[in-house]
DNA sequence: AACAGAATAAAACAATTGTTTGAATTGAGC
DNA sequence: GCTCAATTCAAACAATTGTTTTATTCTGTT
């Protein structure tokens, strides 16, 4: 029951990342994943109860493996100098939204956690929980190490939600990117180029908050 | 035939936009749009040839009413100090996707703007030329005027992505957001505090990237 | 008043959806 | 070799979808 045959189940699984990814929730048809998994469709029922319950573990199973193979430390120890912390941190974004190895980009399951973010799902609870708060807690103390003190969350929150905000987009706009500034546009060859220019421009950014009086009620 | 009655086109379009936006293009059904609008089914089909047609009118209607309703230099003048045309630049898009007299942010027509962004609908292509294009060029210049010269387009247009990236996030994510840092969410009553803090981050961003010798092989 | 064309309405259409049914097949364990 | 549960399969189900059809009402012009 928990331990199935290793082949259907797992490509069930594979097919329906692949496409729910590509297409969304409503227009990934269960006859489409049943096709791609070749199986037929009253396996993904009998194994996944239904579509949202096959769904719910795709997700689980796409944070977990994007979060695994690429963690936000990039095996960089916990005491190492704060920007290059900041630096595998952005790095690791990048590489688990884009690369092949990660989530493919808006080609691939990247398009899925998009959406997630877009309208999160039933499923989308336990996800936040289990990755994303943590992986906030860590980007947030890497700031307040880079600050070299802490001004307090309503400052780090913003740099925090400014860094992950950039690392986002690229994987959320990409298509409009590419056609408004071709160089632009991730692939897997400037994934280190792009995320040094986010590192750069952060530690500016992070830099300025902390030297200004924020919020601030005049205008400079 | 193109000016109909102002009551029953005009309804349809209103109600389309509000419930494509909040349920996406397949989401949303005709007769939820024609029930909200209280109008008959075949209205749709009648004043708009199909669905598609329908969604099409809707876009260009949204991109336009925001664009006009927020322009981008919030009626600066055009030689202004470069850094307050970049804060209205901000100032502007958050109060287009965010507030209710803009596209309302996430729980309104907001997120059919982020859903263009994440994959666009073939409509899509005539508002990335009106509106889209033309609103990036405004903000190159600007940074550009910000750092007093110009250093090419491998520089000037990732910091324009990393601008619209932090605005676009805040749209794009705040369900999210409002989960993990619930005062940072964007609401009416925290739209200027949330424009400027990104515009002072980007300065800071701005500020170190004219600084770095970008893209560059090594690290610092 | 009479007509023509635009606009609205109710009903039906064909296609597609997720799900269920019930029979057939498989594969260990005794 | 038999049994029984787990799995797979083809077929059908009910619900929902966008669209079309046909008839009716409205509106302005002669």
């Amino acid at each position: 029951m928990t331990d199935p045959s290793p082949s259907t189940k797992k490509r069930i699984l594979d097919a329906a990342g692949e496409i729910f990814g590509k297409m969304g929730f409503k227009d990934a048809t269960i006859r489409r994943i049943a096709m791609a998994a070749e199986v037929n469709i009253a396996a993904i029922n009998y194994h996944f109860r239904d579509k949202e319950g096959l769904y719910g573990e795709v997700l689980e199973e796409v944070f977990r493996t994007g979060f695994t193979r690429f963690p936000a430390t990039m095996d960089l120890p916990a005491d190492a100098e704060p920007r290059e912390r900041l630096r595998a941190f952005i790095r690791a974004m990048f590489y688990r939204l884009q690369s092949g190895e990660g989530w493919g980009g808006i080609a691939g399951k990247g398009k899925l956690i998009a959406r997630e973010l877009l309208d999160p799902s039933p499923a989308f609870e336990a996800v936040l929980d289990r990755y994303i708060k943590p992986h906030k807690d860590l980007l947030t103390a890497i700031i307040v190490d880079i600050m070299q003190f802490n001004p307090g969350p309503e400052k780090v929150l913003p740099c925090a939600i400014s860094v992950i905000g950039q690392c986002i987009y690229y994987a959320f706009a990409s298509a409009v990117i590419g056609k408004i500034s071709a160089g632009d546009a991730p692939t897997e060859a400037n994934l280190d180029r792009l995320a040094d220019f986010v590192w750069l421009f952060s530690l500016g950014g992070i830099e300025a908050i902390k030297q200004t009086n924020f919020p601030a009620k005049d205008s400079p």
